[in-house]
DNA sequence: CATAACGTTCAGAATGGAGTGAACGAAAAT
DNA sequence: ATTTTCGTTCACTCCATTCTGAACGTTATG
């Protein structure tokens, strides 16, 4: 109902088919990533469907709980992968995507790995000179992190200067 | 028992303390990038040690059971981060870091994003033109993974060249 | 040959996180 | 003022994955 459905005249229920597997693909997908299917599902839409999407339709259209909703919004809008915005005559809450949706989405693993290096080096600080091989190792270990670190910061800038969503 | 213990005179447990800190750090830390616990706390004790380490030294010390490092292990070796290795009369299988862990590490990461990429532009192919908006959203989002797939892979090349395990 | 040590497998227990839905407070509508 | 409509919260259920441990085949060792 939120989606374009009824618009096109040729391809009648082929690309509603087509809308719901994609939603259902990114969803089990970014499930491997770490964030809630649902949250998936949620970004899905709204990347399919190019436009806001109210807090019910989401629900409804998705088949959960608001509940499910609630807390799928909150963790992307957190990450300011999503927005939060009014509709002028409507109670409901809305939904887009975020100016750059795209770019935050890198940042956030780059700093997931920027941590994971610092963790290492928190642990390598503690360890006496003496102990010079795993010194070295970990050194390595830490080296690893930062550089997937960068290299996503790297992306990110790519994709902002891009100028894309 | 595995580790250089007894070795220095001057940190007498505390190397050992900071060890299984570290060891329990990675294992939580890997967890959130998708991996078994027990696989992050074998990879940390390689990596902390440095040397091979006995199959049942393995179970021994993590205080795990035997079937649960038979398929860690398998992962890691999988993936290629561990080698399985022989040690001259003892009949147990030993593991060490392969020699391109990290590399390795990083590539399993892009191969993952490229193969996002990948399921998204499928998704694209099967929408039809008259679908304009859409179209381009889903292209977006597909370069999206590819990108991150190319900054992993420039990464991974860079520590391939740095020679470093 | 018999026994022991090794690694794998598989069914079941344990664990953790996601999703549900009722209860709630706030805000609008009537 | 009363009744809806909203979104959030929280205790609970459900589901998937991890981990366990016994059974097993294999290979060495006595």
């Amino acid at each position: 109902m939120a989606t374009q459905g009824q618009a096109g005249m040729d391809e009648p229920d082929d690309i509603a088919q087509i809308r719901e597997d994609f939603i259902e693909r990114i969803g089990v997908m970014v499930q491997g990533e770490g964030f809630p299917r649902i949250a998936g599902r949620v970004l899905a839409t709204l990347v399919f469907d190019g436009e806001r999407a109210s807090f019910g339709d989401l629900a409804e259209n998705l088949a959960v709980s608001r509940g499910s909703i609630s807390s799928s919004v909150r963790l992307l809008e957190d990450r300011e992968i999503i927005r939060r915005v009014a509709k002028p005559g409507d109670r409901q809450d809305y939904f887009e995507m975020s100016e750059d949706a795209f770019v935050n989405l890198i940042e956030n693993s780059a700093n997931r790995a920027r941590r994971a290096g610092k963790e290492i080096a928190t642990t390598l600080n503690r360890l006496p000179q003496s102990q010079s091989g795993a010194h070295a190792r970990l050194a390595t270990y830490a080296d690893f992190y930062d550089e997937i670190a960068v290299a996503l910061s790297d992306a990110a800038e790519r994709m902002r200067h891009r100028g894309q969503a």
